[in-house]
DNA sequence: GTGCATCACTGCAATTTTGCAGTTGCGCAA
DNA sequence: TTGCGCAACTGCAAAATTGCAGTGATGCAC
């Protein structure tokens, strides 16, 4: 997903810059008949220089792809919570996920996925990041918590935020798993239903 | 005449924003029945920001009659010889003239002048100020240069210089009274005849 | 006339873009 | 194998853009 938003006029050319690359990036990979575009391609094409690709991609994949390193946001206040703790750290999960890929386009992006098989690779490094900092996130929170800090008879805050995120991961994975083809895109019918299935078998167990 | 162009890819883009700025300033001017377009609403035609607009035109009307402070080039390596010196001080004052004005669109400017008949006014500031450059530059030339700067019996190099560079002026001047109406434009075969013309007069009398 | 809003324009610091000169890794030819 | 060239990527300084907080002039309501 591109920069946020906003009402800023710097924030605007922003996100039209990332979109210009990203474009760019997708749409002449898909084209060519070499599989090798240059980021000297890539650049002009969005114009902008080579400089400044690597200002907004890491990488030239990362641009073909899409994707930004995730960010987590602010945990809100009760989110630790004991109700709905789950159900809360798989909207934070997805949350990040969503944030790090570019909206729309599924269409293109599962051609990307056909033509560049190793991009599969990359997304889930991306899935693990994005997962490893809600973890993190969490953890941090745990500790900051007295409640958390204190009675967990032995366990670290860390084993019990990497359980729940485990946990709360469960639905998503799920949900990629099942999609079958690699490239498979998460719908949002398909992510409703297994939620829905996630939080019913979640209520049988507990 | 917007800054000159080039390969260079931040050159291109000045020239962009340059033209971006002037067209969304004529065209909303052209538009407005109030006669008042605001910075704010050329700047955001634009794309870019107020500031940004104070960077390329340091005045409204500036941006609405698409000029540019006047500049001239260096002169070059024989400019002072005496041979043809009159007619290479027109070219020059030309040169400088044409890169004081957005080229194209005649049609425009002509409106321009007809709906604010004081850009008028700041054209005819221009190039006296154009004129006035060329002068300084001459004469610095000719300081630099001992031929002039020592035999002008009693004659300073400045008074020199403007001498020429008024009789380099007259085509042009010419030109712009006999075109008759306000806002006439230089048209090429106009100002052929014109010089044509001069330099027939110039040479029957010397 | 007096306050008040609007708008042109400026100064300055923060952010972004660019150019340029690298370094590194990799395939390919001699 | 060794050298060579290409292309990805980085560091850094210069240039451009932006946001913001001004100032001053002008017009308009009261």
């Amino acid at each position: 997903m591109p920069p946020t938003d906003s009402t800023s006029l710097r924030e605007r050319k922003k996100t039209e810059t990332w979109h210009a690359i990203h474009d760019a990036a997708a749409e002449l990979a898909l084209d060519d008949d070499t599989k090798h575009v240059t980021v000297e391609a890539i650049a002009s094409e969005a114009g902008i220089s080579q400089r400044t690709f690597f200002n907004y991609f890491p990488t030239k994949e990362d641009a073909i792809l899409g994707v930004r390193t995730p960010t987590v946001p602010e945990l809100p206040e009760g989110f630790l919570a004991n109700d709905g703790l789950i159900e809360r750290t798989t909207e934070l999960l997805l949350t990040v996920g969503r944030s790090t890929y570019a909206e729309g386009d599924a269409d293109r992006r599962s051609r990307l996925f056909e033509k560049f098989p190793h991009l599969l690779l990359r997304r889930r490094e991306m899935m693990i990041e994005g997962e490893d900092l809600v973890y993190q996130a969490i953890a941090t929170a745990m500790a900051d918590h007295p409640e958390w800090s204190a009675g967990l008879n032995g366990h670290s805050v860390e084993s019990a935020a990497r359980m729940l995120t485990m946990a709360a991961g469960v639905p998503l994975r799920y949900l990629l798993v099942s999609g079958g083809m690699p490239g498979a895109r998460l719908e949002t019918d398909s992510l409703t239903t297994a939620l829905d299935l996630y939080q019913d078998l979640y209520r049988k167990l507990s």
